[in-house]
RNA sequence: GGAGAAAUACCCAAGUGGUGAAGGGGCUCCCCUGCUAAGGGAGUAGGUCGGGUAACCGGCGCGAGGGUUCAAAUCCCUCUUUCUCCGCCA
């Protein structure tokens, strides 16, 4: 939610900054405006004759142990309260359609986000270098079948389309990740979250997802109950939402989590026939960063969710590049966000496998998470999140950049504690 | 899934239609005291929305949302959550 104060105050600010995204909702900021002017002028009349009733109602009492006829005064506050009716009516509808219209607009992006779409993008470093191959490189999807890592065709028998199952090396490589990212969180101070997966409207609400992109996750209603969930597309959906409605205290803040989770996307049309294996599907493992701060702390906590993100794929030893999302690259609810892409040697393009965003207040607002500042007053808690990471795409960089000759892959060195010491992945006889 | 009970402030808790939602604990401040304990006094319904330069004024607010009424924590309906018992179950 963007601060209404801020549109009322400055409302060019906010037209040029969703112009930053490529979006015009110029029309869309004029009719909030209008909405709230009407919306307060009426709240102020309401609310007086309202004031009217309150005194009114309090004389009665006094009125009748006086003996006094209370009738005249009984009908003067019949014809009040049809008025109050009608305007609290007017007035419902107005906060709705304001409500309506402020869910609309997207986070403002920060100043140093620059204007445009995804090919305004900026590399801001790389890490290693492009491996070369002295042999003929095979793709993460053969490398993971004739390894028996990944089993596709059984994937798709059992869960359709967008479906995978992990198998013998793959499947203790992909516990081995889950594992290192957890434990690496563990030394820096997160606590680790393991949240129910099926959440509420209100969780999606909040994190940014609804009512605008509610198509994009499944949805849980059994045909005899009218209980409805969605299965979580992140982890920071869930971990955004657990201080709502709250008011943190400064000495708890920056509260830190981390959580393990699959993550289930309908991904319904963004299949393309590069992205095959486990680059796109429906369900993935993410190890989630979560951060709430202060307003001043979150320019701090987004450098250090940036580079603990990267500091995993560092440790992973594989090529990666960091990239700053220009503003109309990042999502719905972020102010700014960094993608960490690896190299996947077979489609010869980075792939994203963190994303850190810095949400300002956009999400506290939607959630009403709060915290008392110095100043003894209530603030909107600031809320980052980052991935750390993705495992869905780490998995193919792992198997195509560390490929050797004989079709066997090496096992990155800060992992093979997980895997029981194994060394190199060999094809099987 | 069935039956029942409950939700009031930081915590416990009273309150079955009428002015300002009891009381206790805790917390903050003050007094007493050489220090501590004990004791005495005062404050403590958070918030949020609207108006105002401000002091301040007003609306809402007893889990959430509706309804009845001149008036609702209190009566009615729906929902959410928690607890107890029964059933099922890793």
């Amino acid at each position: 939610m963007v601060d209404i104060n801020l549109i009322r105050r400055n409302p060019d600010l906010v037209k040029a900054n969703i112009k930053k995204r490529e979006m015009n909702l110029d029309d869309v900021v004029d009719a909030i405006l209008e909405v709230d002017a009407k919306r307060r002028g009426l709240t102020g009349s309401t609310e007086a004759m309202k004031a009217e009733q309150n005194a009114c109602t309090k004389k009665i009492p006094a009125m009748k142990k006086a003996g006094e006829d209370v009738a005249p005064v009984m009908a003067e506050m019949k014809a009040l309260s049809e008025k109050i009716k009608a305007a609290a009516a007017e007035l419902g509808e107005l906060e709705e359609k304001q409500k309506e219209l402020m869910l609309s607009l997207p986070n403002m992006p920060d100043e140093d986000v620059v204007a445009g779409g995804k090919e305004q993008n900026v590399p801001v470093h790389y890490f290693g270098e492009q491996p070369k191959f002295d042999f003929e490189p095979k793709n993460h999807v053969d490398l993971c079948e004739s390894l028996g890592m990944i089993d596709y065709p059984r994937g798709a028998k059992v869960g359709g389309n967008g479906a995978w199952i992990y198998r013998g090396a793959g499947a203790r490589l992909e516990w081995a990740l889950l594992n290192f990212f957890v434990n690496e969180h563990l030394a820096d101070g997160y606590e680790l979250i393991l949240p129910p997966h099926m959440l509420n409207y209100e969780c999606g609400y909040v994190a940014g997802q609804f009512p605008k992109f509610s198509d994009e996750v499944y949805w849980i209603q059994n045909p005899t109950s009218a209980d409805k969930k969605f299965m979580l597309p992140t982890a920071e959906t869930v971990l955004v939402n657990l201080h709502r409605d709250e008011i943190l205290t400064l000495d708890e803040l920056p509260k830190k989590y981390i959580a393990y989770t699959p993550c289930y996307r309908r991904e319904a049309g963004s299949y393309r026939s590069e992205e095959r294996g486990m680059i796109r599907g429906h369900q993935f493992n993410k190890v989630e960063m979560v951060q709430y701060t202060t307003e001043d702390g979150s320019d701090a906590a987004f450098e250090e969710l940036v580079g603990k993100a990267e500091r995993l794929v560092q440790e992973l030893g594989l090529h990666y590049r960091l990239s700053k999302l220009a503003a109309g690259d990042c999502s719905f609810s972020m102010a700014k966000t960094y993608d960490i892409e690896v190299w996947i040697p077979s489609m010869g393009i980075y792939k994203e496998v963190s994303s850190a965003s810095n949400a300002r207040a956009y999400q506290a607002r939607r959630g009403n998470i709060k915290y008392r500042g110095e100043d003894k007053k209530l603030h909107f808690a600031h809320t980052l999140n980052a991935s750390g990471l993705a495992t869905s795409r780490v998995m193919p960089a792992i198997v195509e950049q560390f490929q050797n000759a004989d079709g066997s892959v090496t096992v990155p060195e800060v992992l093979r504690k997980y895997m029981g010491g194994q060394e190199v992945i060999k094809p099987q006889e």
